[in-house]
RNA sequence: GCUCCCAUCGUCUAGGGGUUAGGACACGAGCUUUUCAAGCUUGUAACACGGGUUCGAUUCCCGUUGGGAGUACCA
């Protein structure tokens, strides 16, 4: 007979509702998430929660999903994915909440609730910051007729009187909260969907969630959800909640200031590589002054240990030159494929790509994003007349080089080459462009 | 309001009872480069405040202030 020790495997998950649109700040609850999976050699599971349906945005879970693939955050567990654990999409799991309910009911730890929401609204017009458990004292054989007659209602769950919850947060630390500041949480709604906070539980557990990674926003609800587990009788998983992203302003980070959603950073020409890498490093970093990380590198040397507690502006300034590193870090073949789409969308499509492979090599340390490798630098790709009539049109009349590189900025024209050698371009009497040692022929003339 | 969380350069951060408080971004200067970048060198710049504890606190404790989150039949 031999003795096995249990080694509770490491399963995290990444739970976002579909609004919409993968928030960076999503981004980087799961890229946190998966890079502990990864580095237990454990299971990172996407779960998408709808459990509110008047927020459905159709196609959202699609476009999460294609976010988190662009980006190369992998679940193995998920929408579209098998797993042992699913369905995974919660508003397909409702007969499993439900079943749960039940049981509460019949402990004793959650009761019917009949408060109309015009009931509750004058409750707090009066000044009452919870609900008053007016429901709490029904008999359950009354509430259940009650139900038979089709009276509308909510289950909440009890929250002991007196008392405090304590526990540990990965991150934070110990942190305790009193019962007598929470409230009879709603767990099940009077459409039959559950809420958030009975929904993660039941989940968690069913999917055997070992560590709950997730944003700060959550850590006052966690206490609900500890004695949610405790009155189901199941074990406890390690929480991590982390410090949230900030607006240079240090609020919460907000659409109103600037682009929050992985794809807009996309579409603006970053890599997938620069904005992993700073988004990782907004609440860690690996103790020393390395700062440049591959997936793979971080997967490695990533630990919840070293993420911080303080919130973490997003500033833009960094992500580009982290963009600017990483590009470097790649060849000019590899930036070809991910260039020429910009190019397709501008219509500007009819050189070669052994063409704007140079163009590539010749611009790859001036630029900033991959955009820039078209937009930074139309006069390699446009008719050189046309280009002339654009300078016309703007009533160019350049005195002097100077000049003409203050006109080309005017025009967010990154000054490549020296102003004589762009005039020369724009005046198409070159058959190409001197650049450095080389020459490259315009693909117009 | 109440509850919880947080606090090192402008920003991301390292550090930690005795340090010239380190790095990166951004910004300035210089070098290099035919030019623009890149690169290299270099400069400016921080422990929120007040009490303790201590021989000594930026570091530990308490308070204040400031910031954030939560307080929904949203997540």
């Amino acid at each position: 007979m031999r003795k096995v020790i249990a080694v509770m495997s490491v399963r995290t998950r990444f739970a976002p509702s579909p609004t919409g649109y993968l928030h960076v700040g999503g981004l980087r609850t799961a890229l946190y998430a998966y890079l502990y999976a990864r580095q237990h050699h454990g299971t990172f599971i996407l779960r998408i929660e709808d459990t509110d349906q008047s927020r459905k945005v159709e196609g959202a879970t699609e476009k999460l999903i294609e976010a988190l693939q662009w980006a190369g955050v992998q679940f193995e567990e998920g929408p579209g994915k098998d797993g042992h654990h699913g369905p995974y999409v919660q508003s397909q799991r409702l007969p499993i909440y439900r079943e749960h309910v039940q049981q509460l009911l019949k402990d004793g730890k959650a009761y019917h609730c009949f408060c109309t929401s015009e009931r509750l609204e004058q409750l707090r017009a009066g000044g009452a910051t919870m609900y008053d458990r007016l429901c709490r004292s029904i008999p359950l054989d009354e509430a259940l007729k009650r139900v038979d007659t089709g009276e509308h209602h909510v289950i909440r769950m009890k929250i002991p009187d007196d008392g405090v919850l304590n526990f540990h947060d990965e991150i934070r630390g110990d942190v305790s909260i009193a019962f007598n500041t929470i409230d009879d949480q709603v767990l099940l709604k009077s459409d039959g969907f559950p809420t958030y906070h009975l929904a993660v539980v039941v989940d968690d557990h069913l999917m055997e969630v070992s560590h709950v990674i997730r944003g700060e926003e959550w850590l006052p609800s966690t206490p609900k959800h500890i004695l949610l587990y405790q009155y189901f009788g199941w074990s406890i998983p390690k929480f991590a909640h982390l410090p949230l992203l900030l607006n240079p302003d240090k609020s919460k980070l907000s659409k109103r200031q600037g682009d929050v959603a992985v794809e807009d950073y996309r579409t603006k020409g970053y890599l997938k590589e620069a904005l992993i890498n700073f988004v990782a490093f907004l609440g860690w970093n690996p103790g020393d002054e390395r700062e440049l990380f591959s997936l793979e590198e971080l997967i490695k040397e990533f630990s919840l240990e070293r993420v911080g507690k303080a919130g973490a502006v997003f500033n833009i300034d960094k992500l580009n030159w982290l963009n600017q590193q990483h590009m470097k870090l790649k060849s000019d073949a590899d930036l070809l494929p991910l260039v020429k789409p910009y190019l397709e969308s501008k219509g500007w499509d009819s050189v070669t790509d052994e063409y704007l492979q140079q163009v590539i090599g010749l611009m790859k340390e001036r630029v900033v994003v991959l955009t820039d490798f078209v937009d930074a630098c139309p006069y390699f790709y446009q008719e050189p007349e046309t280009y002339d009539e654009t300078a016309k049109a703007k009533n160019w009349k350049p005195e002097s080089p100077a000049h003409l590189s203050a006109l080309l900025e005017k025009l967010n024209l990154l000054p490549v080459f020296d102003a004589a050698s762009v005039e020369a371009a724009l005046r198409s009497t070159a058959e190409g462009f001197n650049v450095g040692a080389g020459k490259l022929i315009h693909p117009m003339r």
